[in-house]
DNA sequence: AATTGGATCAACCGCGTCAAC
DNA sequence: AGTTGACGCGGTTGATCCAAT
């Protein structure tokens, strides 16, 4: 198609920002928002192509930006949404406010994915490397079932990003301070929420209770960890979609980590960073998708807080299920982690989990932690 | 002190999508 | 229905910093 790039003009300038130019653009948006970013350049006597404007206003100048260090939580949501979501930057932006996807995707690899990597995750699908527990036949079909979840709320999220877009084209709607990222995020922002309760991840709550309505039916019945992936409604109604890949792929390390987190743990599970300490809940999440390899054993003691708080969350429990719950309920899931060849052993006694309800039970807790944590994180983010 | 190599992150590039014409 | 232009996203690049040698 006949669109010529952008910065081919000649006489405009690429590459690092100068304050001065940073200086026109602030005050220009300031003033007038950002209107059209082709004829920004111009109007605010820029040398700049309107491309590099607004990565310039969106990855630095914007004043809601977050910069610095991550937080543990905000490592811990990044992962867990790349697990669901995959590459989708400006989806997990979503439920980080303040951070830009470009910020999040230097961060996812720079720092995430070496450290999943050396721990013997895939960063891409979020399993073990050297993975031989192909799920049974059953468990296969969970795997697919949440594969196909996942895939389709991606979709879902898609869509919704759609509507805040052209909700923000709407005239009146000032634009100005806004992006695609965190137009919602600020309390202050003037662009209007969509009205209405949250729409947060309906599939999901809804495929929650059918499924766990429906597991929990099975296991009482059976036992059998088969259930979930029987119930041929449980698809997604895009489930023509290949599961073979990217997002789908992903979840199915939610399932491996799901299926082993049932079970007693053993209490131990400490570990330490190599240089922040944080990185026990990985511990966990390893442990959980079934890695068995120990850590390094200078890596293998320290304590970490019991539960903790995101401080995002704090103050901010009116509506939804009080966010700190999602780190406690993901944390005790992690630290109850037990795979299925441990429930037998160490101690020798008998699982307090045993049957499969209890499995279901995991399942049920880990995926309304996944919602809590959307839910909470961005209740005013445009995804929601 | 100079060099080297890895880490970091801002910025660019190419492509897909969508609305307007 | 096809074309065009604008925007946004994800992948990649390159400049800079910093620690190790």
């Amino acid at each position: 198609m006949g669109r010529s790039p952008c910065c081919d003009k000649v006489g405009l300038k690429k590459g690092p920002w100068t304050p001065e130019e940073d200086q026109k653009l602030l005050a220009y948006i300031e003033e007038h928002g950002h209107g059209s970013w082709r004829a920004l350049p111009a109007k605010a006597g820029l040398q700049r192509c309107g491309k590099s404007c607004r990565l310039r206003w969106t990855n630095y100048l914007r004043p809601d930006i977050k910069r610095g260090k991550f937080s543990l939580q905000e490592e811990q949501t990044i992962i867990q949404l790349h697990a669901l979501l995959g590459n989708r930057w400006s989806a997990i932006a979503t439920h980080l406010p303040k951070r830009t996807d470009n910020e999040i995707k230097n961060y996812w690899n720079t720092h995430l994915k070496k450290r999943l990597d050396k721990m013997g995750i895939d960063p891409v699908t979020h399993k073990p490397k050297n993975d031989t527990l192909v799920a049974s036949d059953g468990q296969s079909k969970n795997a697919a079932n949440l594969s196909h979840m996942a895939q389709w709320e991606s979709a879902r999220l898609e869509a919704e990003a759609r509507l805040v877009r052209q909700s923000k084209l709407r005239p009146g709607s000032s634009t100005s301070y806004q992006t695609q990222s965190s137009e919602f995020a600020s309390t202050s922002s003037p662009v209007q929420k969509p009205a209405g309760p949250s729409r947060c991840l309906d599939v999901l709550k809804a495929w929650n209770g059918v499924v766990w309505g429906k597991a929990n039916e099975a296991a009482g019945a059976s036992g059998g960890v088969s259930a979930v992936g029987t119930g041929g409604d449980l698809e997604s109604p895009t489930s023509t979609l290949s599961s073979a890949a990217g997002v789908g792929e992903s979840s199915t390390a939610f399932v491996e980590l799901v299926r082993n987190s049932s079970g007693t743990c053993d209490g131990g599970g400490t570990m330490k960073d190599e240089s922040e300490g944080e990185w026990k809940n990985l511990t966990e999440y390893r442990d959980g998708i079934g890695i068995s390899t120990p850590f390094p054993s200078e890596l293998q003691e320290t304590s970490f807080p019991s539960a903790w708080e995101p401080e995002s969350m704090r103050g901010n429990s009116t509506e939804h299920v009080p966010c700190g719950n999602f780190v406690e309920k993901f944390t005790d899931l992690l630290l109850s982690n037990c795979s299925g060849d441990r429930r037998f052993s160490d101690d020798g006694g008998e699982s307090d989990n045993g049957g499969g309800s209890d499995y279901y039970e995991d399942n049920k807790n880990y995926w309304n932690s996944i919602l809590n944590l959307v839910n909470s994180s961005p209740s005013d983010s445009p995804i929601f």
